[in-house]
DNA sequence: GTCTATAATTCGATAGAC
DNA sequence: GTCTATCGAATTATAGAC
């Protein structure tokens, strides 16, 4: 959170007393991610993300520049992944899916990143470089080969992605009515083999 | 393929003399399936899809009327599914795996519903669609249960989804890296194992 | 800091000449 | 069947009054 740029003029402000545009632009932000995942990059407008922070649209334009950096601002992503030596080795499976679940659902941000990256390039860069600085070390430490930590890396990535396509974007009945058990249950030992398994 | 209504003036015309249509036809279908395929819906326009066909844009108007029709003509899908009995009891995953990859391949169709779906919602009404239709009969074969093949199909298509996703939209680079027989041999016993496996 | 007005594009869709 | 011309709407982004 680097909301502490650009202090206008800048003389002495108190400690505890933020600046005024501080509660504009955090709605905005909040505005922003829910209709960038409602609506994926191009449909979600910045009139209707404006109208939703109730403010003026130009102060949209005057706190982050342009659309392209609004979204930037909006999507930073933390999946503050659990290191793989502090689970017990049969269940790092599990303990991802229920990690990653909970990320999808108390937040709207990856919702809003994954919308966004089927049809926005730089999106797509950012999830590339989300899996590579945070998913692959956590790769790295659990399975056995290191050197094959990217593909495993891959694998687990076309699976938990997967997933949250079809439940969060796509919004596939059958995958919906999943309770998040089942979903450990089954999805749990995928990741557990993709990332520990000798390989086939 | 039912491109053979409205005969203009529906005078005599030879059995093998397409009309001069047909050829405009296709070519407009082929390069709305790529712009649909590389784009998405909203930012593939009908300017640029007339472009590569090499026509007047609108001529793409008078044939499909509007972009909403043109996106279902050019997104027609057909699966081809394996009759499940017709399989090895082992094989199932991976000869499923080993399918979807080729229909992946040979043409663009799927991945231009999959991108647009993303922001589109007919076009994830249309994957449900393909879904209920075609792939959970499969499942309902597969599977030991068949009261559980809705669940178990809604995981079989979380993982190829999530494939498809990684691969040929956001074109991950350590997913794009595998090749086809790697993903056979670690996809392959997932979806085994989400078809034809006891509950976990 | 906030808002009005508007410039500059771009798109889907239509009308009509040939 | 094909093309030109254009409408009407929507968008991002800017300039400037208050």
């Amino acid at each position: 959170m680097d909301e502490s740029e650009q202090a206008g003029t800048g003389k002495g402000q108190e400690r505890q007393a933020p600046r005024r545009s501080d509660a504009t632009r955090a709605a905005i932000l909040n505005a922003a991610r829910e209709r960038f995942a409602a609506d994926g990059y191009a449909k979600a407008t910045i009139r209707a993300i404006a109208r939703d922070a109730e403010i003026d649209p130009s102060m949209v334009m005057r706190y982050y520049g342009n659309k392209a950096r609004l979204f930037a601002a909006a999507v930073a992503v933390d999946l503050s992944m659990p290191d793989p030596a502090t689970i017990p080795p049969g269940e790092i499976g599990r303990t991802l899916v229920r990690h990653f679940l909970s990320l999808w659902e108390e937040s709207e941000v990856l919702t809003a990143l994954l919308r966004a990256a089927a049809t926005d390039e730089p999106a797509a860069g950012r999830i590339q470089e989300v899996l590579r600085e945070q998913l692959v070390p956590v790769a790295r430490r659990a399975c056995p080969d290191p050197a094959q930590a990217q593909a495993r890396a891959a694998l687990g990535a076309s699976q938990v992605l997967g997933l949250a396509l079809t439940r969060y974007v796509l919004r596939l009945p059958a995958v919906v009515a999943l309770t998040p058990e089942e979903i450990v249950d089954w999805v749990g030992p995928t990741l557990q083999r993709y990332l520990t398994a000798e390989r086939p």
